[in-house]
DNA sequence: ATTAAGTTTAACCATTTGGTTAGCAAAGGT
DNA sequence: ACCTTTGCTAACCAAATGGTTAAACTTAAT
């Protein structure tokens, strides 16, 4: 592994755990097991720095969503794809969420800057497939944006929020994966219940 | 307004907008018009004052909280009422979910203190309550953890993740406002259609 | 008027922090 | 062999930061 790679790794972990003001130059290049100079080498600034592991972070998630979003499948099987495909994707990266999420909310310029990517997360022909569901009378009519909220909520929210969680309904590490798994079925089916006509 | 009271708000003000990390006793005595020895001579230390401007925030919030989960109505009302409730209070104090959730995650062993505390959120009777719905039929058998955290991810995630999510659909701060009026209803209107039988 | 207690300020301090510099060592091209 | 580039380190620096101190001011009780 090159001393970048090293690098970046260490930066990924010791941002995702303080955030990007608790984040110590130090530390990371302690967690690197290289000199602090080095950060400074390869990476310019802590800013730099932190903005290479954030859109790489981003990276990571931005083409799963739109994948699933812009995919030809119909209504209720892409809502039930993507639940299990997110959840799955999150239980690797568990803090993935709370990180990108933090940030965004103490750093909003940062929004700007990745809303203008190339890969960004796309709902509009999402949007527009609901509508057409409920022309269509498929689905209850209601509002689409309503919707993708009550999926983003449903999938992300668990993880963003999840020491809450955890401590609020008792459960350990282990239980909270064995909840989540169970949910990336769970989610799908109560929307879809909740929508569906008839 | 007291010496005492200025620094409360200002170091409210200040640690929502910035984290524990980010925040400086500099800018707390600035924002509150007063001499920075006089945040340690009121408060000891800055964990200290943080702690005290966090507890009085999750103050506000559990109360309200328990008060739905402990009352005596029927669930698809309590359901109701939750949705409601939450999301007015919340119109209020905007940043105060993702500021809890966010300083809870930097810092878990938080939780544990204030999980000892008398007012802490316990969902216990709602769970009950839930279980008992099941048997006698009146709502579709699932877990109860799972619906608890689904209203609760409606409810919060949409705060939580403000920027990110007004950034991806792209609307203003106004027409996130007038959104999350309508998900007042639209929320237990959904969860209820997904529960109920028949 | 004096005292004692609480309140406020400016100056100061030790430590931490992001960042820099100068120099060394290895590699590679000529 | 010589020079340039690249990777790397130890020592250093200026600024920022949480916290302290000693003295001044205010208020109210005696």
């Amino acid at each position: 592994m090159t001393t970048e790679e090293k690098i970046f790794e260490a930066a990924f972990k010791v941002f995702q755990n303080k955030g990007f003001m608790g984040a110590r130059m130090q530390e990371i290049a302690d967690e690197a097991g290289i000199n602090k100079a080095m950060l400074h080498y390869f990476f310019r600034s802590k800013e730099k720095l932190f903005e290479a592991v954030f859109m790489k972070a981003f990276g990571k998630l931005a083409p799963q969503i739109n994948e699933i979003f812009n995919s030809d499948d119909d209504l209720f099987e892409k809502i039930r794809k993507f639940t299990a495909s997110y959840i799955t994707f999150v239980i690797e990266y568990p803090f993935l969420p709370q990180f990108i999420i933090q940030e965004m909310n103490n750093n909003p310029d940062f929004v700007e800057k990745f809303l203008k990517e190339e890969q960004r997360p796309n709902p509009i022909k999402l949007v527009k497939q609901i509508e057409r569901a409920i022309e269509l009378g498929e689905i209850m009519p209601l509002s689409p944006k309503q919707l993708l909220l009550d999926i983003f909520s449903m999938t992300v929210f668990p993880f963003a929020a999840q020491t809450l969680v955890k401590g609020i309904i008792a459960i350990s590490d282990d239980e909270f994966i064995a909840l989540m798994e169970a949910r990336k079925v769970h989610i799908s089916t109560q929307i879809i219940n909740a929508i569906q006509k008839g």
